[in-house]
DNA sequence: TATTTATGGGATATAATCGTCTCATAAATA
DNA sequence: TATTTATGAGACGATTATATCCCATAAATA
């Protein structure tokens, strides 16, 4: 275990990484002064956790890695419209996390460890496609990289309608589900 | 008609626009002086086309709406399913000006002529749902917001395949044609 | 060809942002 | 309660971006 940490070093870290998340997906330009001001704490607490933009941000986008793939881990051994049903209603509610990770993670030089878990990411969704065209569940006719990005947008626009319109998460993962398999089956 | 330009001038402005909008979308704090360079001309003479980095931004939106506007109209008497085939065939290839204007045109305060645009723009987009569900080409269990952001994202997705797989842009609004179709029909 | 006009490069002033530091205060721990 | 630790506010240079000006050159127009 790691030593024990105060209170209050423990809540402004959640803070600063909270609001980050949500002020670098609506503005990835924001400065740590502004999203110091969105966590509602002094601008030095944030300097003296994040020494630069950078480590704020590769720090999140650590923290968004790990929570999506422990959230997802308990659906590794699913398969076809089974899985990508799954999916949708783990992600949605973990909807800024995943677009984090999808999008956002150019706002850093990219290194060689980041590269590859991006690229392991995209080859797992699209061995999961493959798989799901092999037992009919996807369309062979599409091709794998339309149904990645497809998807990928599908599961974003669902985690919107939940930010912008205040939809329960449940309800935009139905939706979702809904149009991605009808747009994708055969 | 206007003045006769400068054949210079005109040229030069093309260039700061249409850099101004591949610059600014993969990177939306881009400097003026990041935007000049990839327009390929001098910071002076992106001073005398634009005064400010908000004139500029306001001019590229501009630009962008009339293109959007232009490509729509022919189109603007048809209802349905043949209007939303129509749709993605013409905005796929504008997709950088749909995306500019969709995302990027917060970067300026946003007055009331904007919002009013803004709005005028979702509300034609929810109109063209709510009579495609009443000639049963929508399916009606699927809120028309669902809908709508269903429809931006995919024509999104759409876009980004062109992007960065290199695939001809009607190819990707093909299949975007058929999973936003298949994905919201009865 | 002569004149007008736009351009690039450089100099400069102003403003905003970044990152570091100190100090007094408040909260957590022992 | 006494001590340690984290915090907010503000001051401070360093860096970067914004915006204006001048001048020599090159291109377009008449």
């Amino acid at each position: 275990m790691s030593q024990k940490k105060d209170k209050r070093k423990v809540q402004s870290e959640k803070a600063i990484i909270e609001a980050g998340i949500k002020v670098l997906i609506s503005n990835s330009s924001a400065s740590l002064t502004d999203i110091a001001a969105a966590a509602g704490i002094g601008r030095a607490t944030m300097y003296r956790h994040f020494d630069t933009r950078e480590a704020l941000i590769r720090t999140i986008a650590r923290i968004c890695l790990e929570d999506v793939e422990a959230a997802l881990e308990p659906i590794a051994d699913l398969r076809g419209k089974m899985a990508f049903e799954d999916i949708f209603n783990i992600l949605v509610p973990l909807g800024d996390r995943y677009h984090f990770l999808t999008q956002l993670w150019r706002l850093v030089e990219q290194d060689e460890e980041w590269a590859d878990i991006n690229t392991q990411q995209i080859d797992d969704l699209k061995m999961l496609i493959d798989d799901a065209k092999t037992i009919g569940d996807i369309k062979t006719e599409l091709p794998t990289v339309w149904v990645s990005t497809f998807f990928e947008s599908t599961l974003y626009a669902a985690w919107e309608l939940v930010q912008s319109e205040g939809i329960p998460a449940s309800d935009a993962a139905k939706f979702a589900q809904h149009s991605f398999f009808k747009g994708c089956e055969k």
